[in-house]
Order: C-alpha cells, then sequence, then structure tokens
DNA sequence: ATAAATACATTGGAATCTTATGTATTATTG
DNA sequence: CAATAATACATAAGATTCCAATGTATTTAT
C-alpha cells in the first residue's frame, strides 16, 4: 500500500528525531535510505523533503551538524542537541497518544439513542 | 495533549466518512460535536476544515445530502452514497497500515553494525 | 565508457488546513 | 425580556508544508 502524502506529512520531524536518537549521528541520505529499509520500500523521505526538515531542525537548535570527507565527497552528520533528544521523547510520545486518540474515532462508533 | 494541525491533518477524510458509516447520516454541526466528544476534545474539528471537506467528499459522490428544516434552521444530513462506504473501508484500513508502518520506525532501531 | 548509486542542495508550485468573518435561528439565563 | 450562548450553515484569504523537478559532483559497478 502506498500512503497518501497528506497522511504521512507531519510525520517527517518525528521520524528523523527518532531515528537520530536511535543511531548517535546519521547523515541525510543515509537516513533516506533507512526510513525506505524500515518500512519496506511504504515511506519514501526523498531528498526535497528531507534536507529542508534537517535544515529546521537545526535552525530550532535540535540538531548539530559535523562535516566529513569520504575521499572527495563530502558527507554532513546530524546529530542530537540536548534539547533535541527532549524533543524526540515529545514527538514520539505525541504520536503514540495521537494514534490513540484516532483509535476512539476509528473504532466503531454508533449513534447513542 | 494538543495535537498539532499538521499531524490531523490528512486524516478528516477518513473520520468523516468513518462517523459516516456507523451513523447513516449526520449534519455537519453534529459531526463537529461527536468528534469533540469522542475524542475527549483532543480533536476540533472546526467549521473551517468540516465543511470543505464534506463539500469535497460529496463532488466526489462519496456522499449524498438531503435538506431538512427544524423550525426555520436548516440542517444538512450527509449520507454515504456506495463509493463512500468502500471508500470508508479503504481509508480505516489504510490509516491502521500506516500507523502499522510507522511502529517499524518510532520502535527503536539501532544502528546495525 | 557508461550507468547507477552516493551525496549534497534549492525552488516553485500544489495542496491543505486555519483563522477570521459572515448570516441567521433558537434556547437559556439573569 | 434582553443579552448571551448554542445551533447551523458557509466562504475566503493567508499560512504552512510538502513534493517533484532540477542542479551539481563523486564513486562504484558493468
Amino acid at each position: 500500500m502506498i500512503f497518501p502524502p497528506e497522511l504521512i506529512k507531519g510525520t517527517f520531524k518525528t521520524i528523523v528525531l527518532k531515528l537520530l536518537a536511535d543511531n548517535k549521528k546519521m547523515y541525510g541520505y543515509e537516513i533516506t535510505q533507512r526510513v525506505k529499509e524500515l518500512t519496506l520500500e511504504r515511506i519514501q523521505m526523498t531528498e526535497g523533503t528531507l534536507y529542508p526538515t534537517l535544515h529546521a531542525l537545526e535552525s530550532e537548535g535540535l540538531v548539530t551538524t559535523e562535516t566529513e570527507y569520504i575521499g572527495k565527497r563530502v558527507r554532513k552528520y546530524y546529530s542530537l542537541s540536548p534539547s533535541g533528544k527532549a524533543k524526540s521523547k515529545e514527538k514520539v510520545k505525541e504520536f503514540a497518544e495521537f494514534v490513540a486518540t484516532m483509535q476512539l474515532l476509528l473504532d466503531t462508533n454508533l449513534k447513542p439513542i
């Protein structure tokens, strides 16, 4: 199943923060591949989505970066700042509560008499 | 907890279709109240969101309408069309699979060695 | 050699919600 | 009985946010 974009929208920050929380440091391309792999290709995080997300997280002070050269090719690693670690937990929890709330709606609800 | 709009966005059609699947016919204001009630006020579906959603569903042929007068006040009831019933099931299933896929990402995933 | 994969990045457009506003009726309450 | 809250519809302008497309460059595989 391919998910409509409007469903995935709004979860990108959560996904990136969580991956960084589990992996200390990752670079952009690595994140796109990991998402693809972990979701069995059901969610594709394209570059047009990922890089703006990473840059936003950086400007919010939630991640820090360090650049590394592999041969001549640059690689930019992202790591969570202390506030980023807190934010990661918060966003994961928020998503869980959101799902729980949606369940209240999507489990069968007959009109009371 | 109040959910950020970008998380709820994209679920409105699913919510409305599901409520109509369970309740045969509902009118707009009733839907806003039911959502508030079922989610313990965690999700508010405002009129600016609901009416455009209902009109979109109607133009897609997923719902039909009938107008009723309560005194002088008009009330517009919405019901699922056959294709709307199918769509409702599809969207609910889609959301469930989306959640399952997100779980793959949000459960702890350490980098393989 | 050529193609595919790796790796960064930006931009314009599209889609979608949200705030604000508008109109009107009915019920409640002080 | 006047004022307020609740009921009930609706739209429009603006903000936000993604996404497809595009661009550059290096490395690896065929």
